[in-house]
Order: structure tokens, then sequence, then C-alpha cells
DNA sequence: GATGAATGAGTATTCATTCAT
DNA sequence: AATGAATGAATACTCATTCAT
């Protein structure tokens, strides 16, 4: 039996990241405040009740949404990996940011977007996870600069997706995806004047 | 008769600006969707069913607090014009945004994390707003800029107010108000390189 | 001094009888329970918080309302009273019914629908003021069916003014104004064809 | 298994019926702007959160009620089919109404009384749904007249039905059942005065 | 596990009425 | 008497969560 987790098994695996994925998209473009179980669930195509078997409770619906970003965080991070140049690698990090551009002009920066949110919430909740999820890429850029040689690569990865949330806030509010392209530009631009080991 | 325009106009003006000054604070605490009218009415020291009389519904309190941030934000522009300097302003204002550090982590920039909660509502609503107060930070910015004999005014406005939206949200998702100082010295080394006046 | 009642009893009783008509214009409109004191101190342009010198209740102006319509009733029957005929009386006043068809078709009969909806509510209250405007019409039209010399002057002025209210009510729900003109002619035809005095 | 559509539809189907009646009932006697949410509940013996779950607003249990009571006309004017002479089914039809003469004396007639409340709101709502069942017993009314021979069946059937209206809101402003026996006879009279195929 | 239905706490809003001046 | 402002009770509606089958 080639079935070997049951096909109820699968199915319920399939469902639950069904869930994830709408949970991630419906809380991108509605806020996690505004989005109700049912608009989830009617986006997985799940009945409202049985969502409860995957998520016990709405906030860890939100986690769940945390944690898909977070996936394809890594995702793209590791595919980034493929690059030798570590500068090359964080430029084609801009320029996927920017191919995002219409995205980010209509809802933000999905991690960005949903921890400031959670950041509204009192203390010792979801906030903390959303921090963690950003952190990884702000840790991944450091090792970026790190691998070029850069002084303070911390205070470089901060700055660099600092840029991005601050430019991703900007392109939404005025709700100008060009934003996204010139000050992606300008990030390029930065990157590629970083001297190449300034520390020998 | 100093009271000429009676007292109790004056308390009627008085209650609405405390008001706006507690859908302004509670707001940028809690987010738009996570306060109610009862928490900004007790805030302000006024019975819930006596807001309606000032303001007619909650869209209308939180656009009220939106224009108090403005409000906040042409006094602080108004302040800075007494600097002869152009750079001295900006770098002023840069300074102005680290002294606020530790509200910034706990909360986020108040314009900056409404104006993204706003963005996920439905369109046509206060996002627009959210939007024109940002715009006013970022035309003083880029007048700034023009004065300094910059190129890009504009670009360099929205890289500005993008670095300080950035570090706000960073600083807010770590928890960490030293991310406003390191970052904040960037952004002065920053201006400060910028050359005087480079078109001659 | 001719002014004996002083200038500002005159003003509140035009004042009071400003809030009268107001108060039958929109209640026979919007109806009592849709109609807030407000609208009807809007429509008469007094301060919302000086109804209450006039009127000590909403009940009160609803009270008040009817009386207008009372008022008005008696100013048409004593109009009417200068035709000799009764039956010529009664005609009469079915031509005046079918005048105002546009505001029945719109909204009714202003006695019949307020007292409808004052009978709706728990005993002992406006109903029964509703059920004496009404009667005031009976009265006068079973006095001249009395004059006319007909038997069942009674149950002939309840078919005549039910008549009337089944007209409205349907002019009204169909939104059809002719409704009051064909079935105004048939009253016509009916009164007509009674007999001058059957009874010798 | 005679449970073919499960318990629970069973009961679902039902509840939603109990709504019905009962807001049909509860309206009946308040008045739709008298009548709250949790009345109708509580006569239904439905929890008011539930509710919502079989109807959206209170347009919709207003709406819901007004449907209710097309259906009791149907059901009504389906069994007078069963009469042979339409003649004897118009003479039913007055003679159910005058058996209904306490219920019509203390709260009008259901349709009639709720479509004169609907009228008095903004236009484009309820109002339409009211008048297109009033026009059901007048369609059906004209139908049974044009049998009959009669000429001018449309307006016949706005007398009759308009003659009932009327009866209704005199017995129920004067609290007075025996309008509705006094003038049942008189129409009883007047349909058998009818002549029998005049026009040919 | 799956599902429609149930539950109840919470929230914005309205408005008659009263109050302070 | 006049008036803007205050008050609080009511009410429609939402939604996370739970239940029964």
């Amino acid at each position: 039996m080639t079935d070997s987790m049951g096909s109820r098994a699968r199915t319920a695996a399939a469902k639950r990241q069904r869930l994830m994925t709408a949970a991630a998209q419906v809380v991108h473009r509605q806020g996690a405040e505004r989005t109700t179980i049912a608009d989830i669930a009617h986006a997985a195509d799940v009945p409202v009740g049985n969502v409860y078997y995957y998520f016990k409770t709405k906030d860890d619906l939100v986690a769940a949404a945390l944690a898909e970003h977070a996936r394809q965080l890594e995702l793209l991070t590791s595919r980034l990996e493929e690059l030798d140049d570590p500068r090359e690698r964080l430029k084609t990090l801009v320029e996927g940011w920017v191919s995002q551009r219409d995205l980010a002009a209509r809802y933000g920066c999905p991690t960005g977007t949903l921890a400031a949110e959670l950041d509204k919430r009192p203390e010792g909740g979801l906030d903390a996870e959303a921090g963690r999820v950003i952190r990884l890429l702000l840790d991944w850029a450091e090792r970026q600069f790190r691998e070029l040689g850069q002084p303070d690569p911390w205070d470089l990865a901060l700055t660099l997706v600092g840029a991005y949330q601050g430019m991703s806030l900007l392109a939404n509010a005025l709700r100008d995806p060009d934003v996204m392209t010139r000050q992606g530009a300008r990030l390029l631009d930065w990157l590629d004047s970083l001297p190449e080991a300034p520390a020998g």
C-alpha cells in the first residue's frame, strides 16, 4: 500500500495548506482584524465549521499566514543562494521586490503590514511571531553583507530591509507602484556602490 | 468681557480637541480596528453617547486622529522653518524622529501604521486621507532638498521619508528603539554627504 | 398698549403653531416612529432643545400633529357647511379628497395612516386620540346623511369614510393617484344615486 | 428511512418557518418600526444571534412577514377557487374578513397596515414589496369580477379591497369589531346586487 | 473527521429627554 | 424662555467559537 498515510490524511494536509495559503492572501489584502474566519474558509473552499479542526483559534490562522510568508521567504532566499555573488543575491532580491510593485502599491508588504498590525495588540501574542519572520529576512541579508566583507552588516541589513518596508508603505499610501521602481533603482545603485571588501 | 464666545463654546471646542487628541493617541496605540468609540470616549473623559455630538461616525473620529497628526506635523515643520539651512532642517527632523524612538519601538510611526491599516479597507474611504497626510511630509521634504539644490528632490524625499517609515516599522517589529538611533545616525550621515548645490 | 399679551407671547404662540404644522407634515410623510424630534424642530426652524418648552414629550408632539389635522378637518367641514345641500357637501368633500390624490398616493391619508400606526402601540395612549379625530369626520358625515333623510346614516358614514381610507391606502400602496380619481368618481355616483329623503 | 433530509435540515426549515410566522404576527401587532429583532426571536423561541443565520437584516424579516401574509393569502384564494361561482367566492372572502373582525379591530388588516407603514420609508425598499402583496389580492378579485361578466373588473376589485381596507382601518381606529360586521353585510348586499353578466 | 447550525459577547449608532447657562 | 450640549438606554448587527449529528 503506497498510501501509507491514508488518503484522508493527505486530503487533510492539503486542506490545511489551502487554509494557510488562503489565510496569507486574504490577511494580506484585508488585514488581520478585518478578515473573518468565514472569509478565509470561503477563499480556501472549506466549510466554516471545519476550519477549527485545523486551527483552534483565529490567532492560530493568523500565525499560519505568518508562517506561510516565512515559508515563501525561505523559498526565495534558498533560490537566491544559487547565485555565487552575495551582491548579486541582494540585487536580485531587490529586483524581486520591484517586480511585485503592483501588489505592494495595493496592499503593502505582506509581512510588514501584518507585523505593524499585530504590534498594536497587547503584548505577548503574535507580535513576537511577526518580528521573528522579519528577522529571518534581516538575518539573511546580514549574512550577505558579511560575505561581502562589509562592516556593520546588521546595520546594512536594517537599512536595506527598512528601505524596502518604507518604499512599500509609501507606494501603498500613495497608491503608486512607480515608487517601487524608482526607489528600487536607488537601492540597486547603492548596492553597486558598496566597495568589494573594504576592510581587506 | 474676555468670555466673548461663551464658556460653553470654549468647553465644546476644548472637548472636541480632547477627543481628537485622545483619538490620535489611542488609535496610534491600538490601531483603528481595535479601537472602540468607548476607548476614545474614556481616554477623553467624555460620555460615550456624547462623542456622537462631535463626530458622527467612528470613521470621522479616525479621520480626526489623522487630522491631528497632520496638525502636529505642520507644527513641527513650521518650527523647523525657523532654521536657515534646509540641511539643518532635515537633520533636525531626523533627530526628532530619533528622540521619539521609544514610542516608535512600541507602536510604530503614527501616520505610517495608520495609513497601512486604512489601505486594507475597500477603496474610497479614509485611505486617500491617510495618503494626503503622508504627502504633506513628502512635499515639505522635497522642498528642502530642492532648496539644497539637489537633483530629483522628490525621489530624495521618498528616500528620506521611506527610510523613516522603514526604520520605525523595524524598530517596532523588533521592539528595539536602538534601531531608530543607529539608522537615524546613518540618515544624518547621508544628509551630510549630500553636496552643497551640486548643480552649481 | 395693543401688545396686550406681549410680543414674546405672540412669538411663542406662533412658534407653537409652527411646530404643530411641522409635526403634522413631517409625521404624515415619515410616520410617527420614523420622525425624530429633531426632524420636526428642523422643519419648524426651532432649536431642538427649545421644543420641550412647547411640548413635554414626543407623544405630545404627535398628539399636536393629530390636533392639527383635526383643526384642518374642522376648517374644511365648516367651509362645506356653507353649501345648502348636504348631498353637495358630501360630494364636495369627495372632490376635495380627489384633488389631494398626489399626496395620498405618496403618503396616504394623514389621519388614517397615523391612526393605523398609533393603534400598534400598547393601549391607553394616543390611539384613542386618533380614533377621536376620525370620529369627527364620521360624525359630520353622519349628520349629512341624516339631513338627507337616509336610513342608517352612521353606516353610510362608515361606508363613505371607509371608502376614502381604503382608496387612499390602495393609491398609496400602488403608488397610483389614478386610483383616487376613479374610485372618487364611483363615490360621487353613489352619492348621486341615493334617493332624496327616501323615508319621507 | 423517512429522515431523508436529516433531522437538522428539518429543524432548520421549521425554525425558519417559525421565525416567519412569528415575524408576521408580531409585526402585525406592533408594527414594523416598534418590533425589535429580539421580539421576534422571543416569539419564535430562537436565540437572538441565531436569527441572523436565517435572515440577514431586520428588513429581510419584515419582507418575510410580508411573504408569510402572501402565502396565507394564496392559501385562502386557492381554497376559494374550489367554489364554482365567482360571486360565492367573493362573498366567502368577505365572510372570512368579517370572521376576523376582532383581530382587525385590534390591529387592522395585516397587509394593509404594513403597506401603509412601509410606504413612509424613503423609496426603493420594502414598499414595493408590500404593494405587490396587495396586488395579489386585487388581481384575484379582478379575475372573479371578470368571470362574473362585470365591466371594469379592476375598478370593482379596487372598490372591494378598498372597502375591506377602509372598514378594517375604521374598526381598528374605533376599536369596534361591529364595524366589520355591518360593513361586511353591506358588501355582501352589494355583491348580490351585481347583475349576472350584464354585458351579455 | 465533516458540517450546518447555535450561541453570546461585543460594538457602532440613534434619539428622547434633560441640563447648564 | 432659549439653547447648545449631555446623557444613557435601546437596538441592529457581527463574528469567534462551540455544538450536535
